[in-house]
Parts: structure tokens; sequence; C-alpha cells
DNA sequence: GGATTTTGAGTAAACGTTTACGCACTTCGT
DNA sequence: ACGAAGTGCGTAAACGTTTACTCAAAATCC
């Protein structure tokens, strides 16, 4: 069995009380006990018990984090930036993938939920209520990032009205007059209305009538990208397309070959994310790239810090990534 | 404060004990009462106190998984395959990236075994020493998964030999005479040595006389791709290329196109993995698929069942998945 | 119906760490 | 040199759960 901390005390010749004190370095001790102590620790090999320490103290230091198994490429870069300030911050992580299963679902956020969580991290996941009603019962704090939630959850995102102003401000001085945006159509998704919100707005802005029959596609994935070409029908009815994820992007480029139409020449194609994978298509892909990393620093410091209050929105920065994908008119 | 036991207890006007027994479903108990106690349990929203539960049980559920954070995009299907199994079992998993940097692997590591667990799972990592040395001191059960180790560690992964075999052969049965083998010619990868050792023994036993110069590239990366072609020379030395993973093969048909060398007609790509990534791509690439969910779910059984002996190698199902980037000569 | 087994449930100790409290001893100020 | 303040450390309780041990009551057997 492993070491604890009253073997290091016997071996020492004090109390076990006295060897947290040093290892946790709270309270009185002298700097000579400390030294040896340390020491000891470091030869026997000593590693602290997480859970008895948990028990002891009441609060945790444990952060839940819910990841949707629908895979959006960005996801490991979000939880690369908690990470790395979790780490910081001495804080642990424990991420879970959802199933689509809502009763598997409610399953694993029960399990997750007998951990003394501090909070409860939501990674661009859209919850069923019945999930979503679990988790508000248990009283840990929630936090939601990628995605904005109209139920007064604090969330942390890209201004995703903005983004859309930036990516169609882009475009028009480009000379592109009619632009479609593609995978933000579901009215439900409040991350979807923001864009097509900020979508409608930006043309405006430049004089341009919106046309309800360019805004298209449910999900933003690969399939509705793919399908964009025929769903329109060649000559296209615009100069320009916005893809709501890479993804997207990639499966309009894709159809866009098959259907023989050109990019850039005779279509542009702007993408929301940036990812990597905007780097290995060709043309590459141009985008607005989103701070991901940034998004799970902040979170992790925003728990950190407990200000976390209803209705917060915390926005991450956004940066324009030109690739070779729109041309100018 | 939350929920424990003894106010379930108290409510049902029974012992401690007896909750416990009936929650965890050992033990003595009547029908009736352990109804009651459930409900109650429902009702007040009780959830277990994990840590207690560990202190209490020597044993962890928990499983620590180590993933690169140099990003294998196929992490994310030994993770979910891992997940799947894991929650069927009762284990938990506990996900920690690791960064590049020694020393704070180290640190990484460390606080991981903080946590009483139950294994180590490593994911598709290669350690070094100092690191391994952290982890083999501590009496955890380690477990590699996607990387074979030439330490005695027990793994999970295709047969890299045969998998070798089995693309040399479709290759040669479509008329490919020269081929060559980009991103595994690190001769101190214990993969990559399998890989080599398979390819140069397929091309044998077909009578073909292995040549040096067509085993190429260190990294199995993007970039690695991007400059095989820059590296052979056009007209290439090969009628056909092993991409070591999927990346690698996009990487090559960026760089052939970028070239003018038509694929497949003036070279024919297949890459190992199988991604989805090999979806996204035109032409789409031929490849062997690996079944990355087969070798999580397997890890987490290994565990389960103790079956964890030193040497021990596991392999996972391999299957041939035809694209578009592979000619018939 | 008496002896024996089975059942349901309580008691108490244990897991490893933290921490409030208290005590003895040192240091310091005057 | 005497009281006050400070320092180092030990004692013991607490965190919530599990489990070996008991024991009384109920069920079973002949």
């Amino acid at each position: 069995m492993a070491i604890t901390i009253k073997d290091i005390a016997n071996r020492a010749g004090i109390s076990a009380a006295s060897v947290s004190r040093i290892l946790t370095n709270r309270g009185r001790f002298s700097a000579a006990t400390a030294q040896r102590v340390r020491q000891l620790a470091e030869e026997m090999g000593y590693y602290k018990n997480q859970s008895a320490a948990d028990l002891s103290q009441k609060a945790s230091r444990v952060i839940g984090v819910l990841v949707p198994t629908t895979h959006t490429n960005f996801a490991d870069e979000i939880i690369k930036g908690m990470q790395r300030q979790a780490f910081e911050l001495g804080f642990e992580l424990l991420i879970v993938f959802l199933e689509d299963d809502v009763q598997h679902q409610i399953k694993t956020v029960k399990s997750l939920l007998s951990r003394q969580l501090l909070a409860v991290v939501m990674l661009a996941v859209d919850l069923e209520t019945a999930v979503f009603d679990v988790l508000t019962a248990a009283d840990t704090h929630l936090l939601s990032i990628s995605n904005q939630l109209n139920n007064g959850i604090p969330s942390i995102s890209s201004d995703n009205y903005a983004m859309m102003h930036t990516i169609v401000d882009y475009l028009y001085d480009q000379g592109h007059r009619q632009v479609a945006l593609i995978g933000a159509a579901d009215p439900d998704s409040v991350v979807a209305t923001l864009r097509r919100q900020g979508f409608i707005d930006a043309l405006a802005k430049h004089g341009i009538r919106y046309n309800p029959a360019l805004i298209w596609g449910i999900d933003n994935a690969y399939k509705t990208g793919l399908e964009t070409i025929q769903n329109f029908g060649v000559p296209l009815p615009f100069t320009a397309v916005i893809g709501s994820a890479d993804i997207v992007g990639i499966g309009i480029l894709n159809a866009a070959k098959d259907a023989g139409v050109a990019v850039p020449d005779d279509l542009s194609i702007i993408t929301v994310d940036g990812t990597n994978l905007t780097q290995i298509t060709r043309p590459r892909l141009t985008a607005v790239q989103q701070d991901f990393a940034q998004m799970g620093e902040l979170a992790i410091t925003t728990i950190a810090n407990q200000t976390l209050s209803p209705n917060t929105i915390i926005f991450t920065d956004v940066e324009m990534r030109p690739g070779d994908t729109v041309a100018s008119l």
C-alpha cells in the first residue's frame, strides 16, 4: 500500500499534523523540519491521497467538463487551454464525453456530480432540458463555452454578432454583393440566431437588402457544406459564401470542385473557426479565427475568481486569417 | 452543504450503514427499506461523495489517461472508446494533456498520481525517460495504446508489421512495383521500426528488392508529407506512396497538386489510420483503417480484468478502405 | 415446539488528510 | 527579570462512506 503522511511523520519523529502543515504550506512550522520532511516525502515516494484531502477540506478542486461526442474539432483546443490554466492554478479537470442518448447523458452527468465539483463547464453543447435540469438541481456552478445559452448560464464565446460584421465587411471590401450564409439557419440555436442577425445587419449597413433564401443549412456539418452547391444550383445566386464552421467550408469546397465551380474565381468561401483544418485544404480556406485556447483559459480563471454571475457573457478575440479562397472582384 | 448518507438515514429512521448497504447493493437488507431509501435518495437529491467512498474502499475506480498535445486526430476516437467502456463498467477517466516541456510533464504526472489510480493509460505517447521513471516508480498499472514500447509495458495497437503487408499486397495487386514509405523513418520508434520491417519483408515476398532511399521522413506530420515531392523530385522514383498517417497523406496530396503531379494517375497514395480526414479530401484517400474505438474499449476491459502482464501485446482490427487515390496500373 | 439457520439492521472502526485548539518553550521589550 | 507576544508542534476531531462484527428477531427444520 501507498506511503501516507503518517509514515513520513514516524520517520521524521513528528506528528502527522506537522507533516500536513508543511506539505500544504499552511500554519506554523520551522524551516529545519520542513526541509527534512520534504526530503523524506521525496525519498519515500509520497503522493498525497487527494480523496482524503478533498474529504477533509470540503471544497474540491475538480472542475467537470462536458464535451459533445459529435466531434467539433476545436474542442481539444479549448480543453488544452483549460488544462493549461487549471494546472497553473492547481485545479483538476474531469472530462466527460456525452453520447447522444439522453438517458445515457443523464446517467453520465449524475455520476459526474458525485464528485464534489467546483463547477461544470459545458463545451459547445446544447443540452436537452432533462439533462439540464439535473445539472441545475445540483448546486454547482455552470459555465458554457463557445455556445451562448438563453437561460442565464454565464458563457464565454466569440462575439458572434460582431464576427459576422467582420466577415461581411471583408467580403464587401473585396467587392462581393451577393453573399450566402451556410449552416446557421437553426432558429433554436442562440449562436446561429446571433450570427444571422449580425449577417443581416452587416449587409444592411452596406445598403444590401437581405435575401432570406441565402441563409441555408441547419447543421454546421460537413454534409451541409457538401449539399450547398446542389441546393442552390449552378450558376450560384451568390459570389461568396460564409461557412458556419471550417468543416462546412470544406464541404462547400469539395462540392464546388465536383460541380466544376472554381474557387475562388467562381465562388469565394470564408469560414468561421480557423482551426488547422483551414491549412490543409487546397486552396487554403480564408477564415475568421476564434481563440479557443483563450476561451479555455478564461473559463478556468473565471471559475477560480468566483466571478460567475448569471447572464455574464465574456467575449474572446477573433482574427481575420486570409487564405486563398476569397477573390477580389 | 450537500446531502449525506446520514441525512437519508435519519429521515428513513435507520442507520447510515444500512443506507450504504442499500445504495451500493451489497450485504443484507430488506426489499421494503431498500425501496424507501432509494426513493428518499432520489427525492433529497443525494449524490454520493466519491472521495469519501474512494477513501473508505482503498481501491479507486479512476483511470488516468495521458494524451499528447501534439494533436493526433485519432486520440478522441480512442478516448471515446475508453469512455464508453469505462462508463459501462463504472470507472472514471482522468484525462490529462501533456505539454512538450519535460519538467512540466513530470509535474503533471505527479499531480495525476496523487489520485489513487487504478491504472495509467498512455495514448500514443513516447515519454522521456525522466517522466517515465516517475510513472514506474509509483506502483500503478501502465498500459500503452496505439504505440508499442520496448520496455515491457503492455500495449494495445494494430499489428503494425502485418498492416504493412496488407498495404503492400494491395498495391502490388494494383500493379505497383516502386513504392515509397513516408513518415516512418525514425529508428528510435518501435512502431516505425515494425512498419519498416513489415514494408521491407512484404516487398521481398513479392520479389522486390528494397530501396533504402524510398523510406523517408522521421515525423508522421503534415509537413513531412508536404515536403515529400520536393524531396524526391519529379519525375518521382515510385508509382505509389504510403503515408504513415492520414495527415501525411494529405500533405503529399497537396504537394502533388502544387507540383502538377496527378493523383492517382501519376501517383497513388495510401495512408495509415483511416480517420474521417480521409473523407474530406478530393480525391478521397485510400487508407487502412485502424479501429481506435476498439483500442479504447479493450484498454478498459483489460484493466478491469486485471489481465495486464508485462510484454503483453493486444492487436486490434484493421480494415482496407479503398478511396480514390490508388490507380490500377 | 425446540433447535438451528437466515435475515435485517445497528455499532464502531477505518480510510488519509486537514485544522481548531492548546500547551510548552523561546524571544522580546522594558 | 518579568510579562507579553510569538513560535513550533502535538492532540483530537472531523470529513462521508464502507464493512467486519454483533445481535435480536424471524423463518425453517425435524
